[in-house]
DNA sequence: AATGAATGAGCCTTCATTCAT
DNA sequence: GATGAATGAAGGCTCATTCAT
């Protein structure tokens, strides 16, 4: 309700105020803390949820004051955005898209690399791991920080894959076919970290060890090199 | 872990002396409060999850007493269950795997029908599309209801996936073979519903008309397809 | 922040839910509690302050429980509103601004009959003084609640004194002299009580039993009477 | 009571080695930080009371750390006192009561005099202005600040009032009789600020410009003249 | 059988204050 | 001398659940 209708001054506190509720500077004592409420939220998130973690919990595992998320990042929305900022960054800077394959190599191997890339980032163990959690729960409840993800960092990579896909296709097909190729490849990728419950009860012998991973992506990438090739033939 | 580790509801309280806790009796006026708050639960828990449901936003909806749940059901988590249930069975009945095809007709026609009813029963709208939320939800923070939705509903499925399958890889394909083939095609059936929010930020154009949803089963179909009988011949 | 967009089931909660918050059903066992919290409210309000007012210290004033407020008035602002409305009543209920006098009693009476009233009113103790000092809180920091309250309580008994006082100044009289000798009038009234910390503090013999107010009463109406009425021969 | 009986602030703590919590020593920077402090302080204590003003929106305005009212004052509560000390100097210095009229001229001047400047100082605007907001919160919790402020500036401007209004009662008038009559004076000067929030909602067009002032000046001193001589005739 | 008023634990957030640097 | 990161108590509010009726 709006009975205190007086504090005109508020703005002041709330948008001045915290010395670097923008930036951290790195190194600082101020950096540890934050670092620590961030890796520390990253993982109390991805177990239950936004809505469901608490800022207690998540300040107990950081060893910090339960108001020191307020402090540093104002509320835990904004902790949630960082979290989310910078799992995916920790994840991409491990298992770069193209895996340091160069950019002139043939596009069935540039996709295969792609390919491993991905599965191997989201069934990655610990903080990287976090992030794909988070990303499933985004999937559900999209929260304002989904928009800028997509922007800065997925869109990117879809582009990426994109262009791989439209080398396979050659030169005749339309924009829509490689999109659509595109989504294919990357749903037959996240299905298995997305569905892993009922993958898991379905196939209680499919686990997923590192040789497991290489072997799903050997099969998605035939299988899917195979489809776009004969896609392309089909013109 | 069940629903939402998070509060203490779920003692399994097979208590005191409430009238029909275990079973409804179809017809009175107890079992259309039931009916009602099921079905309006479904529609809660899809949009906003188990969580951030609230029993009065429930039970205003069904036009029943804020007690009613507690009453009816035991508790919120209780009642989660019997939506799964509810809603599960409704799908089914509106899309049956095989759209009324015969189980003789040719394997490629057989998987685009599997295909086709497999996108309009998770795009449909109202209660059935309530149950495809749900089962996302599943997928992130399984409940003890999808064991049993898995052996009941989930696996007659995919056998019959797989024997669509089987036949278009030939008899000399192995059992893993034609189980990847099958997570590959239902896969990207799942995507463009688990990953809409992505999809609709990248392509904003991209929507889901019942005539985008033939245009998908197409492309999933033929390049499904595709890729299968390469695979076939590459034995 | 925005972060939990998901929520468009919370408009039921919020707008429908609690059975009575708009009418207070008389008699009822809800009723009871209703009015101890208001009484309570009323009490806290006007010692401290609706900032300085804690939720819990009412609650445990009315002996109710700490979700009480929230149950019966949706908030502490709301509840404020209540309380408001509810002392202004109960004033104007123990001493109506014409005390008895009859329409048509000489204007001179009814000024003066108005100008005890008004004292009396803001000099009583318990509940009736509570609506005093709420009002003198209002003036340093208006809420939402005196845009109802001028509307509905002030502006009539505003008019009412002006009729009297353009019977006063006679026919000729402008409508901006009538409204600012109404003014002065009621300034003298409120004075005392606004100022009360200085007055008592210059002049500490002055009290406020009756018999002082009764005197200050003579004072106020003689001074007023005497300048309206040389003002109306000036003209 | 003391400005907020809260929160347990007012511990008089005359501790530590502060550097200058007794005086400030002018010129230097520490001063400067004090000056700054005490003039945002007003401003933000003006507008939003003691309560709801927060020590972080307090020092952002002054442009000084969030630690500097403690460093400087001690603590919220004592640098409010030393606000409530600034502004009045500031106000009377401005404004003198007497307006520069001479203590010879007729008393009707005199009065008239008074009420201009009273008029004017408390319709002032900036740090003037921040006075009599902050004298209005005074009056609902006077601090121990009040007690001062009546001994060095209140009293002595009511016996100046005094004599000029025994002056127009002449020599046979009681000390009540005029005490009684300069407290009719003020109160019509002081209700227009006091009440501004129900004056505006009563009556919208009721502006508060300089000439608008002079007006109520003018309406207000013939009122009380008339009165006054009015009393002094049927003595 | 069904209600709805009442409960109390728990949540996020705010804020004056402290203390190591 | 001055800073600002960190503190912890306390506030308003929400919500599933209970229990007298």
């Amino acid at each position: 309700m709006i009975v205190d209708n007086s504090n005109g001054c508020f703005k002041y506190a709330f948008e001045m105020g915290r010395p670097s509720l923008a930036k951290p500077r790195l190194g600082s004592a101020q950096a540890k803390t934050r670092q620590q409420l961030i890796a520390a939220a990253a993982a109390v998130f991805a177990e239950v949820g936004f809505r469901a973690a608490t800022v207690r919990a998540i300040c107990d595992r950081a060893g910090a004051n339960i108001a020191a998320i307020n402090y540093h990042f104002g509320d835990k929305g904004k902790l949630y955005l960082e979290v989310l900022r910078f799992t995916q960054e920790e994840a991409l800077e491990k298992y770069p898209t193209n895996l340091g394959l160069k950019a002139d190599a043939p596009p069935e191997l540039r996709l295969k690399a792609f390919i491993r890339s991905f599965l191997f980032r989201i069934f990655d163990e610990g903080p990287i791991a976090w992030h794909g959690k988070l990303m499933s729960r985004e999937m559900i409840e999209p929260t304002a920080a989904l928009d800028a993800l997509v922007a800065e960092k997925i869109r990117p990579q879809a582009q990426q894959l994109s262009s791989i896909i439209r080398e396979l296709l050659g030169p005749s097909a339309t924009l829509r076919q490689s999109r659509l190729c595109g989504m294919s490849v990357v749903s037959q990728c996240l299905f298995y970290h997305h569905c892993r419950p009922v993958v898991s009860r379905l196939f209680p012998d499919q686990k997923f060890t590192r040789n497991d991973i290489e072997n799903l992506a050997e099969h998605i990438a035939s299988f899917s090199i195979a489809a776009i090739k004969q896609l392309a033939k089909n013109q």
